[in-house]
DNA sequence: TGCTGTGAAACCGTTCACAGCT
DNA sequence: AGCTGTGAACGGTTTCACAGCA
């Protein structure tokens, strides 16, 4: 089992979002102590077809046992290296405000495979200081100085939107791999660089919507 | 034009999702100055295709006039008509950590159709007080009786993993919609209610995903 | 036997292309 | 003439169904 799996075309973006699913069901059986699971089995943890966790997992290489199913440990371990989770990604936070120290703070921030490692802010009072659980506040200035520095591969954007575009133009020069936006405008494609928008609006409008189909 | 447009069947999300777009596009026409709008015109504002404009909202009515295009006012109206967002819905918060405070003091969650009315959060210091931009901060044990009182029809969990699943529980018994849930764990679906859970690492793992998979 | 891995079928969403209004 | 509204074609993803291996 286990071929090397070469992969060139991109991986459809459906299926990226169900490893991160699977990776947190194979987490929960770890954790229950199961150390076998069939396709079936881990389907049933969300509602999914176990066609689709196979042919997921086909395209990348053969992780399962025929007659038998997954050996959860192992699995867990090669999707994590599949992910680039395997090893830990700083992450840089521009805006130490509520939303950035929320952040910064949160647990899921700070898990397998991602460490927060600095808070960046204009406001001189706060620079200097920390966040509750520790994360030294920068000033904004040494941006491109902390991010060479502390290796930060993943810029996120916690600062309201005046500021935001700019700030991505510079974490993307200072060299992060990657952007997480929160801040109400769209960064456009930057080159050399992924970006993601995510906008909380939209998940309020989309209930907001769903309520007034269903009030129908 | 404008039919009644009888829907029955569920909304493709793919369509929601649009329609949140279509709406943001429009309000920048608006702001323009823009009147009139093709939708070949509104098609090329973000990388979409007209046809889909056409037919995503064809499925609600005919909103056009042929030979010119869309009213870009009479058809911002139709949307919000149509996603809830003509009167102002109040959102309550559980949590005032801050997350909950951000949300609360968000533009964002205070714009068309929205309305922050109320953080709760067991802590005694908190409660009483208030968020930045002035949402009152209630005890979590008044949570019933401020969801009545204050009719929140949008319920939003910002709260550490533990107490999410149960305050779910009493905001849906409460009388709440729909939840909007961020903490790191999955609110199952409650009878009668709509649940949408944001899982911020999501985000997270989706990037290093891709990240990995580029560097391939 | 029982489950994985996978070709083939079914399904769904997107795009094309044009008929039909204005 | 010009653009909407929409049936038909296309492409991609999901599901089915089974061959193949432990």
């Amino acid at each position: 089992m286990n071929k090397p799996a070469e992969r060139t075309e991109p991986v459809p973006e459906a299926t990226s979002h169900r490893l991160s699913l699977l990776l947190r069901a194979l987490r929960g059986l770890e954790t229950a102590g199961v150390h076998t699971a069939t396709s079936y089995e881990i389907a049933a943890r969300f509602g999914l077809n176990s066609a689709q966790i196979r042919k997921d997992l086909a395209q990348f290489g053969e992780f399962g046992v025929r007659g038998v199913g997954y050996r959860v440990g192992e699995l867990k371990a090669h999707l994590k290296a599949l992910m680039g989770l395997s090893k830990t990604r700083a992450l840089g936070i521009a805006g130490a405000g509520n939303l950035g120290q929320a952040l910064a703070d949160s647990r899921n921030f700070n898990a397998e495979g991602f460490r927060v490692a600095a808070l960046f802010d204009v406001d001189g009072r706060k620079v200097g200081g920390r966040s509750r659980t520790g994360v030294p506040i920068y000033d904004v200035q040494a941006l491109e100085d902390r991010v060479k520095e502390l290796r930060i591969e993943i810029g996120i954007l916690a600062v309201p939107a005046e500021g935001a575009i700019s700030l991505a133009q510079r974490l993307a020069a200072a060299g992060v791999g990657a952007l997480l936006n929160f801040a109400p405008v769209t960064v456009p494609a930057l080159p050399g660089i992924l970006v993601k928008n995510v906008d909380l609006t939209f998940f309020l409008e989309n209930l907001s919507f769903q309520l007034a189909e269903s009030k129908t």
